[in-house]
RNA sequence: UGGGGUAUGGUGUAAUUGGCAACACUGCAGAUUCUGGUCCUGCCUUUCCUGGUUCGAGUCCGGGUACCCCAACCA
């Protein structure tokens, strides 16, 4: 028989296309073949799993092609932002494993957005509108129909420029007075009419003190602050697409006030950021607004912001999952076009693929019920040995103690067996993981039936790894010794919301009862969530391991040790189940 | 009804860019197993509709349909 070389191909994971656009920037030369990215969070709340998706973008083709990607923290609006979360968000990037080149901020630019904001009201490109916010608004116009000429838009440049920095004084009450760009009332893309670059906040912000009272826009910020920092390509999410034509025309004339125009000698495509939008993350039965999450925390629905049910990356990571559980995630979901609504599976799966190789394994016994083994001597005790980790032999072993009388789970015993049960009933043998096979008498029960305890008896030389354990027994249960095992405070979870999109649930109770916020998203609200198990029994060995350690309780899930956890009271999280085919 | 986007199994993503529609997850069935996990095997299910171009269309063209984004002094 001819022998067929077996290759395992590395099979060659296509690119996505931004990355596709990346390498053939640089192939073309594009930017000096540079590559700069950055990853642009507004520090007003907690990074969430959507935004890793950004992360492992922004920083993930920065890595693979050989360029760099700042932090630029996006803070132009000090009314929301907070010194608070620039920590949470530093770390929470560092966590998932990516470090930044430049930690910068959009304030760093002010001066130069404004000397711009200037030079565009001198170019005739800028004025200063006094007229209401909903005077603004109506002549906005609709979608199908053109706006309308603010009377202001034609007052001479050296006025406006006066009013401007009348602006910054401090002596002008915010609402009265703004900056807009001169473009096109009537242009179809409603962010051309002439958009608003600067307003004024007269609030001190938290990097620049009292320096300004006027803050830029994001749109006059973002793709200015790109092409000052020399970003190459500015990854964001589709909801940004229409704000893409106006991104251009600024740095454009960015471009013409530092001189860089044909005229000069340099090339208008050439030394200029462009920005790139792929599908933010939608998970079903999740909700994922930085608002939306605010205020879940305000209202105690949660307990802050990384509560095990919170989708931020600190609750994820609370959780129990790890770092390379959530990238594997994203990498299965892609990066695309396509607004979709992602399973909430997919990301368990991603878990449980990380976590078997990760976790160590231990016995925790949740639902105990007691079993003695008669002929087992009483006040013995052995010290057996257990693999850490079936898949990674190389985490070593750590030990159990066995003795007469055992817990077990409740759910691993029946009365009245079906046919494709085959744990613990009358008669049957099974094993006792680790340690010996024991054979049950008698099930044990109070006058409602409930199960009260078992009595069997154990084979004395059916102990793991000796000659008479290799019998073959159908049923192998975990178990504690009762004088050995620990108390432990198990919480598990289930999601937070009980319809499949509650964002769009929320929307429309709102635009149907007339309300807001927290009660517009109570009757969404899943009541059993949270739910904490004081009952349970672990090794003792779970002592001796510190919070975030990643755990599989044996046949049951992966579990990870909550930071609430002290050795006199242990405190688990259940991250997920394990696959179960019971 | 303006502009900008998007449609591939139950979910998400591929398809050497016009050449046998595949991968992961889910689900189901089985084998192995001292975890009813993992590993392994098999099965189910796919190109929005409709015309056209072509030897050949998920891909190109025309016409529909559905969904998403845009009218914050938020980002």
């Amino acid at each position: 028989m001819e022998e067929k070389e077996f290759c395992p191909s590395e099979e060659v994971k296509s690119l996505n296309f931004i990355e596709q656009r990346v390498k053939k920037d640089l192939e073309e030369g594009r930017n000096g073949g540079r590559l700069q990215t950055r990853f642009p969070p507004e520090p007003n709340g907690y990074l969430h799993i959507g935004h890793a998706k950004a992360i492992a973008m922004d920083f993930g083709v920065a890595e693979k092609f050989g360029g760099v990607c700042n932090l630029r923290m996006d803070d132009t609006n000090p009314q929301k932002e907070d010194t608070e979360y620039v920590e949470a968000i530093k770390n929470d990037i560092q966590w998932l494993g990516f470090q930044w080149g430049k930690l910068v901020y959009a304030s760093d630019y002010f001066q130069d957005l404004w000397d711009f904001a200037e030079w565009c009201i001198l170019q005739g490109r800028a004025y200063v509108d006094e007229q209401t916010s909903e005077d603004i608004a109506a002549q906005k116009g609709t979608p199908t129909q053109a706006g309308t000429n603010s009377p202001f838009r034609d007052r001479p440049a050296e006025e406006s420029l006066r009013l401007f920095r009348e602006m910054n004084s401090g002596n002008v009450e915010p609402g009265k007075m703004i900056l807009r760009a001169k473009i096109d009332m009537a242009s179809p893309n409603m962010h051309f009419r002439d958009p608003i670059m600067y307003r004024v906040l007269n609030m001190p912000h938290w990097r620049t003190g009292n320096k300004w009272n006027a803050y830029p826009m994001y749109d006059f910020t973002h793709g200015q602050s790109d092409y000052l920092e020399g970003v190459t390509h500015s990854i964001c999410t589709l909801e940004f697409v229409p704000h893409r034509d106006l991104y251009d025309l600024f740095v454009t004339w960015i471009k013409e006030w530092r001189g860089e125009t044909p005229e000069n000698g340099h090339d208008i495509e050439d030394n200029r950021p462009r920005q790139f939008e792929f599908n933010k993350l939608n998970l079903n039965y999740t909700l994922m607004s930085k608002r939306n999450l605010l205020i879940l925390t305000k209202e105690g629905v949660v307990n802050g912001w990384d509560d095990p049910r919170m989708p931020t990356i600190c609750g994820i990571r609370r959780r129990g999952y790890s770092p390379e559980s959530i990238l594997r995630f994203i990498d299965s979901i892609g990066y695309t076009t396509f607004d979709a609504l992602n399973d909430i599976k997919l990301m368990e799966a991603a878990a449980r693929t990380d976590l078997n190789e990760r976790a160590t394994r231990i016995s925790a016994v949740l639902d105990p019920v007691k079993l003695i083994i008669t002929n087992y001597p009483e006040g013995k005790t052995e010290e057996l040995e257990v693999q850490n980790n079936p898949e990674r032999p190389e985490d070593g072993t750590h030990t159990i103690t066995f003795s007469r009388e055992l817990w077990i789970e409740r759910e691993d015993v029946k009365t009245e067996p079906d046919p494709k049960f085959f744990r613990i009933y009358k008669g049957k043998e099974t094993r006792l993981k680790g340690a010996y096979i024991i054979d049950c008498k008698e099930v044990h029960c109070n006058d409602s039936g409930e199960i009260e305890w078992i009595e069997c008896t154990y084979d004395p030389d059916s102990l793991a790894g000796t000659e008479g354990a290799n019998r073959k027994v159908k049923g192998t249960i975990h178990w504690l010794s009762c004088a050995h095992c620990l108390p432990a405070e198990v919480r598990n979870y289930e999601c937070l919301w009980t319809c499949e999109n509650p964002r769009d649930a929320i929307k429309q109770y709102e635009k149907e009862h007339g309300v807001r916020g927290i009660d517009a998203m109570r009757p969404f609200l899943n009541p059993n969530s949270l739910n904490i198990n004081t009952g349970a029994f672990i090794e003792a060995y779970a002592r001796t391991l510190p919070a975030f350690t990643y755990l599989q309780f044996q046949r049951t899930g992966y579990f990870n040790i909550d930071p609430d956890s002290t050795p006199d009271h242990l405190v688990f999280n259940s991250t997920v189940s394990l696959k179960d085919r019971k």
